[in-house]
DNA sequence: TTTTTTGCAAATCGTTTGCACGCTG
DNA sequence: CAGCGTGCAAACGATTTGCAAAAAA
């Protein structure tokens, strides 16, 4: 029920890297994942896997939710997609482009998400671990807060109360 | 079905604390919303709704699900808890004393929560934030690794997998 | 007495899973 | 053709909610 016969699919380099963890691991390389996968990686944006699947819906794939859900899990997996909050209740995705890390700036008016690197909070993260003695591993950080476009305009309560109920 | 009359309490500060918030909202304050503050500021833990309401089956105290969630709410309105996920899919809270705000370390092998406290890491946090036009409200920041103690003997795939599953 | 709170059980909602059939290697 | 993968619908688990009875103001 694959969309395109995969010889026809222009392999990318995502599409590679897959194949190889697949492999690795013993698991198939099938239409649903490949679809899936350039899905993902043709958005730019943030996204969870309920608006994956709308997408692929409209996008003529005829793929299940519970594919969809294993298939994300296996790209976190591999490394190629991350998993965060963003203070929501459900899970947000985001494909990963080489290697790159970055935290996240989050509205919370308008929900606009800012990424950002700093090489000094990564040296003061690694510090802080040295001095408890752990073994660092991973790490996420949430900034929440106002975007330049809000910042005046947001109602105070409803702020007050999304603050109470982040899931962070 | 409060399981002490109101008038035999010894009233905390923070009991207090909550009475105010609790006033200045136009709610009530009753016996289960004291029994269930009072348990909370008696753990040194971090601690979870199920576990919560363990505790108060244990101790007597016969407090609905239900009532537990819509207090540990009020108080994290009020400020007195902190609502956290740690990582895990649930929400995990803390008792606030004072007023004073740290950061977590968690272990991936034993769950073990250390708690910290870097000032240059909120100035870090507020030059993001400067140098992005927001203003900032809250942040979240976690970092998972291995304490001292597991840090040698932890099963290195069964980390890796855990890692993958978190809820951040 | 008026308004809020409670307990119960049912409802939610994102996510996971068992199973029978279909595809990949 | 032996395993994996898929879709479906049912199961899950934490949390929320509607409602009628109970307590606080």
């Amino acid at each position: 029920m694959g969309p395109l016969p995969k010889s026809r699919m222009v392999r990318s380099a995502e599409a590679i890297r897959f194949e190889a963890f697949l492999r690795s691991k013993k698991l198939k390389l099938t239409g649903e994942r490949l679809t899936i996968l350039a899905a993902i990686f043709r958005r730019e944006t943030h996204f969870d896997a309920e608006t994956l699947h709308a997408q692929l819906r409209k996008e003529g794939g005829d793929i299940s939710r519970a594919t969809v859900y294993r298939t994300l899990d296996l790209l976190v997996q591999s490394g190629q997609v991350r998993k965060n909050s963003l203070g929501a209740h459900h899970a947000n995705y985001e494909a990963v482009h080489g290697d790159e890390h970055h935290d996240h700036l989050i509205c919370l008016n308008c929900s606009r998400v800012v990424e950002f690197y700093r090489p000094d909070l990564e040296d003061l993260q690694t510090g802080i671990c040295a001095e408890h003695g752990f073994k660092l591993i991973h790490h996420s950080l949430q900034i929440f807060g106002l975007c330049p476009a809000c910042a005046g305009k947001a109602d105070e309560a409803a702020i007050r109360n999304r603050v109470a109920q982040l899931h962070t």
